[in-house]
DNA sequence: TAAGTTTTGCAATGATCAGTGCAAAAATTG
DNA sequence: CAATTTTTGCACTGATCATTGCAAAACTTA
């Protein structure tokens, strides 16, 4: 051991992750990342090695830290679609709470780059199966309980949800409005039923 | 009148929206213009006036190209139900063909730019205006044939379907599959009944 | 053909880009 | 304190960025 770091590590990648989401991969230097963390750039080539391996590991971080839906809640001591009906709801709030129109930093990074980075690429398709995936337990929770019909297709509404949240996402950016949330909430939740 | 310009002012900035569509705005540099689009930087300097001009010139284009669902379509002949289910098999059978991924510029502009250009930020919501307003037309349209039931709100049913196509075009992006699209498609349109 | 107007090619602008070489600074360990 | 190891600050790299000044070229109109 010698000469330790003089900055968190896992902040600075947090710090990053949150510059990267608020301008994305193009439009973000090094120079913003410097001023913005506090910390050299010649620290940041030393730790995370590249702008684009600073981003990866940015993208990694944010998939860990559970911004998505939390599927967790619930399952068992509430009803599955009461579930469902407050992931949206807590989705919709806040969306309409995010003054910066953040959206979903999966979902900005994929589109923005998916086409162009396999990484990225990877990474989305991951996070879109464990979107349907969190959802479809759900629903088969729904189905034992006896609350969502038992001759539904469990994978075909687990996939309709989570295109609905990816919609969701995209509206955040494009025109996030409560009624529209509200309504598209109450269709999508009659799917269940 | 003087000296014409010696290239077609309505095709170069089609080739710019493709180029701009394909790469993103910031990714796209004049000098990639200059190279796909067989002008000289001054001429699109003197014809656009600037590189964001440019853009938001491409993507008024887009926007008036119809490349987005077309709605007129069986408005009268066909059943509403029938050209809301051709519309989104279309999309996903054009989203499928698409080797290269390209999604929805307007989507893939508003999710890279909303936050930074007002302009843009416009454009996005006239976009959704217009196709919410598309879905909406159809819905009532199936509502007086007998086809949807009456005592459904439209406007719910129409910003469901907007925001089902907006997920089909993230899909386009993140992961693309037939089995997805069906059974999306299939959810949704269960919806209408 | 001549005058007038616009486009175009070229070269250059200063700014900013991602990334790096190097030596001083700072910490640990003995 | 001394030896060792790593971090850090600074200056700098060549490349690329969007944009422009200028003059020659090319076209229309008379």
């Amino acid at each position: 051991m010698a000469r330790p770091k003089a900055f968190d590590e896992d902040k600075v990648l947090i710090g990053a992750m949150h510059l990267f989401w608020e301008k994305g991969y193009e439009a973000t230097s090094i120079q913003d990342l410097e001023t913005h963390l506090g910390v050299g750039r010649r620290s940041l080539y030393n730790t995370f090695g590249s702008k684009h391996a600073l981003f990866l590991a940015a993208l990694g971080k944010y998939s860990q830290s559970g911004d998505g839906p939390s599927f967790e809640k619930g399952c068992e001591s509430h009803s599955a679609i009461d579930t469902i009906q407050a992931i949206f709801d807590n989705l919709a709030a806040d969306t309409l709470a995010d003054e910066n129109r953040l959206g979903c930093f999966m979902v900005n990074s994929a589109v923005e780059l998916a086409g162009q980075s396999e990484d990225v690429s990877k990474f989305s398709r991951s996070s879109i199966r464990a979107l349907v995936s969190g959802f479809y337990k759900l629903i088969r929770d729904g189905q034992i309980k006896g609350e969502i019909p038992i001759d539904k297709d469990p994978l075909a509404l687990a996939q309709h949800l989570a295109n609905t949240y990816l919609g969701f996402r995209v509206l955040a950016k494009m025109s996030p409005d409560k009624d529209t949330f509200t309504n598209v909430i109450s269709v999508t939740i009659q799917t269940l039923t």
